[in-house]
DNA sequence: ACCTGAACACCGTTCAAGT
DNA sequence: ACCTGAACACCGTTCAAGT
């Protein structure tokens, strides 16, 4: 009788490479957070030694843009197409919160490097979708721009959010903030602040960030039809 | 004949102080960058030790948390009323993207910590011009957010850009960047970006913000008329 | 050619010892 | 009460030594 096949070893008889010390680093990032991606921690969890890592990506900051490259692309591939154009461009700025939320430490590398790969990702999917919209040429960038600029303004946020709440009820934490705001000095000094607090306490963010991109579009529409800035 | 008054010492007569520590944190972060403020730099310009920042300030978080807002507060002060509402926001708007341009880290700080202090005075001036403008109750809260999260990414960027090109040229930097979107394998998978390219790397930044500010408040407006998001 | 892991040059923060 | 600065517990990155 010949030998029976071993049993499949746990993991780890693929050779390391830059693939694998992304995957990694996406894993660790997801579950215990940003500050706990560390040289030591990936290289536990890809069962080598910290130096075989820069064998194959040159340094923590490529690390982080080819990850945050990934998921934009994965995520702008689940985008379903839609012939509607003003639904498309939601759709896509819709799938860019919902990867900020599912991974928020994106928003915080998207700020690290300029043009990163995943931004122009996101500038592209933007602006195609804008020129299915109509939006013309000479609009364009600044369009494109405007609605990429206020989505890595709500993941920064987000990311600093989650950052500081992290296990914290993030409703909790909000309140708190809001409570704050209604403090007697900060409420002196702050009307408008003090009385949009119960609205920074209750609101849904999601909603908000749809509405905020609703703004910007009807924005671009009338600009477009009103003959300019 | 009495002795003469000494000449005054060169300085640090001067106590220490969450002032004076929140002072030469500008300084440094300014003549430096971000990445030079270390306790050590700053306790060495303080002429004392690294520990005795922590008599007055909590932790480096706090140092940059203060400086932002010691710099946001003295922007919006330094900005002209304006009886015309629509220019009084444009106003407040162009002061922190002038405030980014000359202190770039304060871009990054921003995204560090969620409604700090620096913050609600951003989100405070923005409403109060908001109301000014006539914009409804309820629509406030997501405009003021939405002006406020597009400012953060631009600052975010702005900040990004600026500690990657510190020395270099900054158009030269862009042209690099343009010039990979040229790229065949790049444009041929991002037409969008390809179509763009020399417009990233000519144009004018404070006017494409400012474009981008007037996009906004004319979706505000046009919503509002309008009758609802 | 790739991996290993100790060593290097830093950090932010703490804390015993001073004044 | 505040300051001092060495020490601690980390980092990212390098590099001689291995395979």
């Amino acid at each position: 009788m010949p030998s029976p096949t071993p049993a499949r070893r746990s993991r780890r008889t693929d050779a390391l490479s830059a693939d694998a010390i992304i995957e990694a680093a996406i894993t660790v990032l997801d579950a215990e957070g940003e500050e706990a991606l560390t040289f030591r921690a990936l290289s536990t969890a890809l069962e080598t030694g910290p130096g075989a890592i820069y064998n194959h990506l040159a340094n923590k900051q490529e690390i982080l843009a080819a990850a945050a490259h990934r998921l934009v692309v994965h995520a702008l591939a689940d985008v379903p197409s839609d012939p509607d154009a003003e639904n498309g461009i939601r759709a896509v700025m819709l799938a860019f919160f919902d990867l900020f939320g599912a991974h928020p430490w994106v928003g915080t590398q998207l700020s690290r490097e300029p043009w990163q790969a995943a931004l122009l990702e996101m500038f592209e999917a933007i602006g195609t979708h804008l020129e299915a919209l109509g939006v013309e040429e000479r609009y364009q960038f600044t369009a494109a721009s405007s609605l990429l600029n206020f989505v890595l303004g709500v993941a920064g946020q987000h990311a600093s959010a989650t950052r500081l709440a992290r296990d914290l009820d993030r409703s909790a934490f909000l309140r708190d903030i809001a409570d704050g705001w209604k403090d007697e000095a900060t409420a002196a000094s702050h009307p408008f602040s003090r009385r949009m607090a119960d609205q920074l306490a209750e609101h849904d963010d999601r909603q908000q960030y749809s509405d905020g991109v609703d703004f910007i579009l009807a924005g671009i529409a009338a600009v477009t039809a009103g003959g300019g800035l």
